[in-house]
DNA sequence: AGAAAACCTACTTTTTTACTCAGGTTTAAC
DNA sequence: GTTAAACCTGAGTAAAAAAGTAGGTTTTCT
């Protein structure tokens, strides 16, 4: 049950963007040093996060990544599903496209991971790219 | 977030025990063949459920293997721990053991992910085999 | 003794992951 | 219009993990 690093790296990049939210576009490489990713593979993950829609570029000197909404409509559910394809602990109990099982009527292991798929959604769907900055801040808070 | 084999398998082989729990011990090839499952490849799977205490062996003729405890004393997340180690969307959340993280006291993707784990292991540590004997017989019932 | 079954170890093949690299195209400041 | 900074694309690759195979040894029941 282990993310790959495209989700691990795909939600860092995320948060960062995040982070700097409003201002000018952030050029691939800040957040490659900042979040400490090679920036050839980064530039891979991030194309797929401007395919599915979670980023804009603006190309060109001075340019760089924005995301595509405000930070409280990206979720981490909206960007592991990007990086990583649907959720799905087995095939048979993908969000999408479940693959076939002779014994899908009677399998009862099928239904356990059908459960831990719905709590793996419910919990990566319930915290946005806001929530996070919030906890940021309370950190920071409580630090000082 | 797959599972790889090992735990789906794993679990399937469980459950299977479970069913015939209390009677004489299940050879190994009878499991394998009622699970769809290369005989030579669950052998390895089962020695790991073993070595985690799960299951008894019996050897010899009409031997087999038997749990090693009561269906409603063994939970779904006993299994996967056993054969896939410990539960951790990423290595710096690992519920045993995390990995170093310079930036662990700054960094909100990790508390994330340790919230994703936290929901993991509740809902699995939540199902033991006696419920899923239970969903069995219910399912078993709506059909006639 | 013979058969059935667990046990053990090592090997092979396949797939996935995590990159790297090379070369392109586009844009904007100057 | 040149140049530098950025994005874009696709191929290739090394390492690791996953998945499965194979063959032999030991144990115990009958």
């Amino acid at each position: 049950m282990r993310l790959s690093t495209r989700g691990h790296y795909g939600l860092k990049a995320m948060f960062d963007l995040a982070q700097h939210y409003g201002s000018e576009p952030i050029p691939l490489k800040t957040v490659a040093e900042r979040q400490n990713i090679s920036d050839n593979y980064l530039e891979q993950l991030i194309a797929i996060l401007r395919k599915a829609g979670l980023v804009k570029s603006i190309r060109g000197s001075q340019g760089g990544y924005i995301l595509a909404r405000e930070p409280g409509n990206i979720t981490v559910g909206d960007i592991i599903r990007a990086m990583e394809g649907p959720i799905a602990p087995v095939d048979c109990v993908s969000e999408v496209e479940p693959a076939e099982c002779t014994q899908a009527d009677s399998c009862i292991t099928r239904t356990v991971w059908a459960k831990v798929r719905d709590r793996l959604a419910e919990v990566m769907d319930s915290i946005s790219l806001a929530d996070m900055l919030r906890d940021a801040e309370n950190l920071l808070e409580n630090k000082q």
